[in-house]
DNA sequence: GATGCATACTATCAATTCGATATATATTGT
DNA sequence: ACAATATATATCGAATTGATAGTATGCATC
């Protein structure tokens, strides 16, 4: 019943952000996308699929306007602003006591049905993933040295989440792995039997 | 083009989390469900709209067979077992070299925001998500407790990371909070000017 | 004795999101 | 000359989410 405010936007989804992203300045939606890519989407993904519905929904709505702008060359643009409405609704998915925060781990998933793969199997995911880790690291700390401090609070304190979080996935790995594929105690009877 | 295998699984989605489970010995729908929201969803969920087309799907493909068992006073059960195909099948899913690990925050982007927030709403959404950590925590340590040493090394394994990255989480939080909440250069200035 | 809630069990629907793909053109690299 | 990359839009099928619906029993509260 309660939360259906303005124009369908009731939680912190992408159209939400779309709105954030436009308080910064006026975007195409290309521009989200690279936005998406560079920071966003490491903890918040969207792909073209949901950023273009997104912005039909909010320009149909009036929370945001557009100008075509003609290029020579390049395909036309279409640069959208927030408008007031907009701001308002955004006000109202920034005021969620509860934003989600959610995980979905085909990762872990793999890994607790570790008794049914071979050693060299979990190895191989998990040294996949130390080095996927190590690459998120790296970027991580290029993002952070090339912010100016001062501005964008929220953004070093995401940066500084991801790094906090990818060390300390990287330390439980290499502290636990060989939890994975350290012989049980049947195999190990069976085995001397 | 590549890992289109058996009878459409070729990732660790919903399907082949449910031939996982089916390892363990037969079961329905909705004891699925249940193991999804007592272990498995914390890490990667599935409600019925995912598992009762997954195992409609599975059983399609002759993956897993069923049995309608009729039972007195309560609705029918379809009893779920695993085929020898949907081992198979379940066997590719495990050798995915590069299991996703997806985060999905709107926690994360909310508080990006942060500048547009009052302190107020963020002490609270801040406030919210600590005490769901602790829930949390406290939730995988009666698990650790229940489980038996020496079976399930991979749930020993998922377990411990849920705690390890829950408790990085609120030290993460806690240390930096203030970050967010700190006034800005520009808003001393315009406070004492 | 009736109303409402919890549990047990199935299943479906609209909305959203994902990932891939289509369409076009210009620039840059080899 | 040819291939790849960047710019820019948009759509489609498949999967997932979250809510809801239906059917039946037991149990407690009013």
């Amino acid at each position: 019943m309660s939360g259906q405010q303005l124009a369908g936007i009731n939680l912190m989804d992408v159209k939400t952000v779309c709105l954030g992203m436009l308080t910064d300045g006026e975007a195409s939606g290309y521009d989200m996308k690279k936005c998406f890519e560079s920071s966003f989407g490491h903890f918040f993904p969207a792909g073209y699929g949901s950023i273009y519905p997104a912005l039909a929904t909010l320009a149909r709505n009036g929370l945001v306007e557009f100008e075509q702008v003609l290029q020579d060359g390049k395909p036309d643009r279409k640069v959208y602003n927030i408008t007031e409405k907009g701001r308002e609704a955004l006000m109202e998915g920034l005021a969620n006591a509860n934003p989600a925060h959610k995980l979905r781990s085909e990762f872990l998933a793999t890994l607790w049905f570790a008794h049914l793969m071979t050693a060299e199997q979990i190895d191989t995911v998990i040294d996949n993933k130390l080095a996927e880790i190590n690459e998120f690291l790296e970027m991580i700390e290029e993002f952070q040295s090339i912010e100016c401090p001062g501005t964008g609070q929220g953004a070093q304190f995401v940066a500084g989440y991801g790094k906090h979080m990818a060390s300390a996935f990287r330390n439980y790995i290499e502290e636990n792995r060989k939890l994975l594929t350290k012989p049980v105690l049947a195999d190990v009877k069976s085995a001397a039997g």
